[in-house]
RNA sequence: GGUCCUGUGGUGCAGUUUGGAGUGCACGCCGGCCUGUCAAGCCGGAGGUCGCGGGUUCAAAUCCCGUCAGGACCGCCA
């Protein structure tokens, strides 16, 4: 039907008899005598001159045959990567008409998202689109060939799985053929993953679909696509090889640049950025100021923890009414408050607390800051996690680049707390999952302080946005016994959730671990986009619904008993 | 469950602060003219429940309340 693409034809096709076929990206009639169509494909956009009147519009679905030529003296255009010719003597063929688009088909102007994904199929026509999808198959390729090439079998899990009542809400599938019960989609293959280490697939990878029935968020879609791997009889370093490879293969295949991956402990990405994701590309790093007001006699800064940013030369455009802005943020996290300072020409402190503290003070604070006029200064008193979180994410709001700005600054967290807070039973919650393996140096704190067990587990983190995590596993009983009962997990329980797995585990089960990568998230930010929805074909809305097909939508209620379910009237 | 932003012909916006006739810009659409344009140009035209409902007012796109939709964030995401 067609023997080339429109963008790829050049100066050095001149001559050549060619047949294009596309969508009418826009025309320029000259009355009954001349007439230019611009036709495009995913490829780009090529002129077609057509010596007559070309009766055709927008989108309209075209087939051209005609002779590349090299335009004439003075009409190229350097714009265009094909502005060099066109394609003349054209003959158009209809392969079908088209109605106005709803929107224009163009880069230049991003029409409201609610229109844009109720005609996806229309906005998948821009060479954004195009270009974010494109890339997205190409992550996924160069990832299963580095997985491959490692050693690593592919292998799929089932998609109607067990439910296991922990962690994220599941989506429900309801038996036809066993009334009452019920499948659930996987939240992620973890425990299938596991299962086949236990069956003798010492290395496992699949590009798997996971399933979250939680609130959607710009990086969080109900769907996504994990790089889920996991081996037996490795060790974290040999893990982190295996994903480094795969994720540096993958940002190299778009960006060309082999990226470097940095490692850092939670407790060091907590002190110095305030977050366990961790943006690396820019500095205004938390500052220890606890020593400085040790002996404060400033009551608001008589707290367990003081930290603060440097925010570089930002003085003059703070006024009063941003840095309130700062201080509703702070208070909207959590801080009682927040202290800002500005740094005057001289050196001074500028702040309304600054009558409250020492000279003495004053100068360790400039000094411990490296403070320089200019610069403002942000702190924060209270508990030490809550003063990181705080500042951490103040940080981000005021110094954060976008998505889009380079470099990408890869980073492995290691060393994550087991624990992260207590249930309503006083029983301390898994930070990751119940199967992680505690730190080998902390395991007799487990029943002694188990808010100190640090485990093996880890994240890989890339510009600030968590890509993925992973941990060793238990395998040995007597440890996993351990894990459970800190967890206030009583073998009955244990048994009814996953006695399938720990069960599997008493035949045998290999030291193992693995690491998930969360794939949207990573293309989005090799696509330089926000936003995960712009490398997604058909995604949610963020209220759950697809405004194309109009899902999720009732169902009949007979189509309802035949899987033994009824709606109840919206509860009020 | 909560906080905030947005909603104005098909599309993108201005108008809302300080109420005064659906007032404006650009694109698209329809018709006409046009033989080298490229975001073609020129002339003419059509197209509106200012998201929806209620209230205040002589008068509401504009102010108030509610609601719906889209988005960002908090909670949530082992």
């Amino acid at each position: 039907m067609r023997t080339h693409h429109c963008g790829v034809l050049r100066a050095e096709d001149a001559g050549r008899s060619v047949a294009l076929c596309g969508w009418v990206a826009r025309r320029r009639e000259h009355g009954e005598h001349l007439a230019f169509v611009d036709l495009r494909d995913h490829t780009g956009v090529v002129q077609c001159v057509v010596d007559g009147a070309a009766d055709l519009r927008s989108e309209f679905v075209v087939r051209i045959t005609g002779t590349v030529r090299e335009r004439p003296e003075g009409t190229t255009n350097d714009q265009l990567p094909t502005g060099a010719i066109e394609v003349g003597n054209c003959s158009v063929e209809i392969l079908n008409a088209a109605e106005p688009p709803p929107f224009p088909v163009s880069d230049r102007i991003e029409a409201d998202e609610s229109v844009r994904l109720r005609y996806r199929y229309v906005d998948l026509r821009r060479s954004k689109m195009q270009h974010n999808l494109r890339v997205r198959s190409k992550v996924n390729s160069a990832i299963r060939h580095a997985m491959e090439r490692q050693g690593f079998v592919e292998i799929e899990t089932p998609m109607l799985w067990t439910p296991t009542p922990e962690g994220a809400r599941e989506f429900l599938v309801p038996s036809r053929l066993q009334p009452g019960r019920n499948y659930v989609l996987p939240q992620s293959p973890q425990i299938a993953k596991q299962l086949l280490m236990v069956g003798g697939f010492d290395r496992y990878f699949q590009i798997a679909r996971c399933l979250r029935d939680e609130d959607l968020r710009a990086d969080r879609q109900f769907e996504f696509m994990q790089l889920d791997i996991e081996a037996a009889f490795t060790t974290q370093e040999e893990i982190h090889g295996f994903i480094g490879e795969a994720v540096a293969d993958a940002t190299e295949a778009i960006s060309g640049e082999r990226p470097v991956i940095e490692t850092l402990t939670w407790t060091e990405a907590m002190e110095r950025f305030g977050t366990d994701k961790p943006d690396l590309r820019f500095g205004m790093e938390l500052v220890e100021l606890t020593p400085v007001f040790s002996a404060t006699g400033f009551k608001a800064f008589q707290a367990a923890c003081i930290k603060g940013i440097r925010v570089p030369g930002a003085s003059p455009d703070y006024g009063r009414s941003k840095l309130d802005g700062l201080t509703d943020r702070a208070k909207s996290l959590g801080a009682k408050g927040l202290v800002w300072m500005r740094v005057a020409a001289g050196g001074a402190l500028e702040s309304p607390v600054a009558k409250f503290l020492s000279d003495d003070e004053q100068a360790a604070l400039t000094s411990t800051m490296e403070a320089q006029p200019g610069d403002l200064l942000l702190l924060v008193a209270d508990e030490r996690r809550l003063v990181q979180e705080v500042l951490g994410q103040l940080r981000n709001d005021i110094g954060r680049p976008p998505v889009s700005d380079g470099p990408y600054r890869f980073a492995w967290v290691t060393e994550f707390p087991m624990f992260d807070g207590v249930d309503d039973e006083g029983h301390p919650i898994a930070a990751h999952h119940p199967f992680t393996m505690p730190h080998p140096d902390d395991l007799d704190l487990l029943e002694t302080d188990p808010g100190k067990v640090r485990s093996q587990s880890y994240d890989l983190v890339l510009n600030g946005w968590e890509l993925g995590s992973g941990s060793i596993r238990i395998h040995r009983s007597d440890i996993q016994a351990r894990v459970f009962k800190a967890l206030g997990v009583t073998d009955e329980d244990a048994e009814g959730r996953f006695g399938f797995l720990l069960g599997a585990f008493r035949y045998g089960a290999p030291p193992h671990g693995g690491f998930a990568v969360g794939l949207d998230r990573l293309v989005a930010i090799l696509a330089g986009e926000e936003n995960i929805r712009e490398v997604i074909a058909f995604p949610k809305a963020s209220s759950g619904t697809d405004p194309m097909t109009g899902a999720p939508k009732p169902v009949d209620a007979r189509v309802l008993a035949g899987l033994g379910l009824r709606t109840l009237p919206p509860s009020t």
